[in-house]
DNA sequence: AGCATGTGTGAGCAAGTGTTGACAGACAGA
DNA sequence: TCTGTCTGTCAACACTTGCTCACACATGCT
């Protein structure tokens, strides 16, 4: 995409709201608007919903619409915007921002073979 | 490190000049707050010293007094923040993750523009 | 068809953020 | 000590962002 799908990938995470939107999607392989807002006491409905938007327009959930429930579910390859940043400024210390992936994904379980292209 | 440092992190990571400074700082040793200034025709230097005191906070760059001059550099681990926060996501896809890193490492050395923003 | 449910959208307001200009502090050199 | 340079901070402004409320749209059920 555009250049400045990066800026709006930062800008979706800069939130804590939506930063734990995309935990709590994460944690599940899909979930419904409904769902999700649940989960936020402290956030109305609609506020939810323009957070998922922001998420969706920056890529980082796909919505998948199932009669009157939209179904969201996160969408691995806008990691990879991420990782280039990281390691655009980090290159450096890169040995280590990798074993600290790796540390971190031996520590939760790996299944995982979500089948996702790299652009290359 | 505390939880609300990572909102700092992401927070100082939003904007885009931010970015701009930070990947501007990683590519060399040190830069002091003018020479930063200097690569930013478009803003101002009070400005740019408002962003780095923004990415000071959040610990992003270290300062280093000398005499007049305050030299900048990155400052290599809250890089584990983000890091972290993408493995609590993307947990699924950790594997795509761990090799978008390396893969990543295994091309900083050599070729590459070190460009930010990867346009897929 | 009629009504209830799930969800997004637009208007309006409160809060936060970035930029600029003016001022202040620290230091080097004459 | 005086002056010029390098840099940060403060106050004020415009712009952006997030929240809520009311409404609209689509779908499922009866």
């Amino acid at each position: 995409m555009t250049p400045s799908n990066s800026d709006a990938i930062f800008s979706a995470l800069a939130d804590p709201t939506r930063r734990a939107i995309l935990s709590l999607v994460g944690e599940h392989e899909e979930l419904t608007a409904g769902e999700i807002a649940a989960h936020f006491d402290s956030l109305g409905r609609t506020a939810v919903s323009s957070h998922l938007r922001i998420l969706r327009l920056a890529g980082l959930v796909a919505e998948r619409r199932d009669g009157r429930f939209r179904h969201y579910s996160v969408t691995p390859t806008p990691a990879d915007a991420v990782v280039a940043f990281l390691t655009s400024v980090y290159q450096n210390s890169l040995e280590q921002l990798a074993s600290a992936v790796k540390d971190a994904s031996a520590a939760g379980d790996a299944p995982s073979d979500r089948a996702v292209e790299r652009s290359a």
